[in-house]
DNA sequence: CCGGGCGATGTGAACGCTAACATCGCGCCC
DNA sequence: GGGCGCGATGTTAGCGTTCACATCGCCCGG
């Protein structure tokens, strides 16, 4: 920086606010200092500017496994909300969700001098470990988290509904459902909600199977369920779990949906492809992920929490996994 | 640092010592520093110390969709190995792969003072992109990049020849193909591996269709493939596209493995619940991902480019989608 | 004609750390 | 017993910014 002022035969308070854009820098000047920059290849040293403005112009994202499409789909989110608010993003993914590997991270986000936190880990042990944290940096919690902070979540439980409502409508007596790990929070939530439905058309409401969101575990689920011959329709809590019992229901050359309707969660993009295609509930995880940063943000700006809640809602899609009952099973 | 000495009854350079784990401080020195830092909860200031040592600890690392299972997952393994390297990953994503787009990446992670960038843009125009950087800070490609820098990459053209050949031997008179985009690196690698194959055969060279790796893409051009009558074995060059290709067979009620072979490329997880499941090409995206910092931090270390080339096998996983083709239509 | 005010610029210090060198005892060897 | 070397510690400077304040013309109004 001096070496600029210095070829521009000015001070280095002069580069400063050429470089902040400042107002009162004559425009001659300006320009001379503008030149100077660009012969010297000039670059502002970013650790020398956090240093003394304490920002780093930097977010940190702390996810679980970022191969899973949903919190894939919020980082990215998150991340091109990021760029064009001009921040970086930092990620550290977690291994497990162990109280320590939460706070681990926080820990190491916080030492690096991010200026926030995004958490994407909807999961009870996680979210346990996020009351009480220092007041700074500032913490967003996407897709579910305590009450102490700030969330940005999809609708869940209403999906749930809409995903239950859908085959009731249809005319299935009741509906199964394929619940995800009972220690995460969305599984939960959905859980709530498909059951809300039921019984508020009066239904039965059978006991869940409960998964671990992979396609290996709705195939080993689907093979026991598959024996009831009460089964018509199937509420699956994500599409990789509806895919794994699509396959199960292939292997026993029953038919979807002729002889058993199943409706997923996520509306994964190969959804539309699966066979059958899947009716299935989409999130807009990209939604969330701008939501997170947006209140991120504003909660740097302002300097305390928000505790916003932001809810984003989930669609029902509708595709060729979902009928009516067969003939003589309705209700 | 200095409130730190000064409880500690120490000089601050002491302090910084004892951070450094330097042996020339006394055990009972060390201990009370220890103290004094944990009761003011001391933590570094990392600006600080990347203004004065250069370093900041942090690795950039640019990629075009994270969205896709291949750029994720090589992300998580970067991810995970700079996590035990004691380095942070800064994430930008590309929203095209126009030579502005990847020099611009380039740059703000530059500015941002980044000590090494990792790129994962497997495409023609992004690899253009990448000749004539400047030495510092070193960048390393994976998943295919020009020859002026180190590249970790997995063998496209082994993995497509062996596909490719495990069809022929099944039988088929030839095998059909629905490549990636033609930009892309790895699809033509693939396309190379396949051409390759089938003329060691002796077998005829089709013309490729070209996708764009969505399902829906594969889901088109099966249309048109599909009212072939000496159609029995395609090799499509990823698994999304293939999942769209099994989506249409089923739609014309033609059988797969029966009628018609189907392998595909990447074994994404769901792979093995496709109906049928799928054989297809794995490829090690974790590894790539370490291997390609492992190669990275070589190179901050030493200080130069090291132009490694590291190839990382692909192996061909059989399943059931692949079969000797029709009575009466092998050769 | 002079003081006030304002626009344009400069000066010095501070941010929190590390690197290089300086200092100070103390034991050891000849 | 005096110098030497070494282990333990302190001192000083500097990394490249920004911030707060000082300075300096110059125009304007009374």
């Amino acid at each position: 920086m001096s070496d600029v002022a210095r070829l521009a035969g000015v001070s280095h308070q002069t580069v400063s606010r050429v470089l902040h854009e400042s107002p009162s820098v004559r425009e001659e000047t300006r320009e001379r200092v503008l030149a100077a920059m660009k012969t010297l290849d000039y670059r502002p040293n970013s650790a020398a500017r956090a240093l003394v403005t304490g920002r780093t112009r930097t977010i940190g994202v702390i996810s679980f496994d970022t191969t899973l499409h949903g919190p894939a789909s919020t980082l990215l989110g998150i991340e091109r909300a990021a760029h064009e608010a001009d921040y970086f993003i930092i990620i550290v993914s977690l291994r497990s969700f162990t109280r320590e590997s939460v706070l681990g991270a926080l820990e190491r986000l916080r030492d690096q001098g991010v200026d926030g936190i995004v958490v994407i880990a909807p999961h009870e042990t996680a979210v346990a470990a996020l009351h009480d944290l220092p007041p700074r940096p500032p913490v967003v919690v996407a897709e579910a988290g305590p009450d102490t902070l700030s969330v940005v979540e999809v609708d869940h439980f209403d999906g749930a509904t809409q995903a239950t409502r859908h085959l009731l409508e249809l005319g299935h007596p009741t509906v199964w459902h394929i619940a995800g790990p009972a220690d995460w929070l969305e599984a939960q939530r959905r859980v709530a909600g498909w059951e809300s439905a039921l019984r508020a058309a009066g239904a039965p409401v059978p006991p869940p199977l409960v998964g671990d969101w992979s396609a290996r575990s709705g195939h080993e689920l689907a093979r026991a369920l598959l024996d009831r011959a009460d089964l018509t329709a199937v509420f699956v809590a994500n599409d990789n779990m509806a895919l794994g019992l699509l396959r199960a229901v292939h292997e026993r050359g029953r038919s979807v949906p002729g002889e058993l309707s199943v409706v997923g969660f996520d509306d994964v993009p190969e959804a539309a492809y699966f066979t059958p295609p899947l009716t299935t509930v989409r999130q807009d995880f990209d939604e969330v992920g701008r939501r997170s940063l947006d209140v991120l943000l504003r909660e740097i700006e302002h300097g305390a929490p928000l505790l916003a809640r932001v809810t984003v809602p989930a669609e029902l899609i509708v595709r060729r996994s979902s009928g009516p009952p067969p003939a003589g099973k309705g209700r």
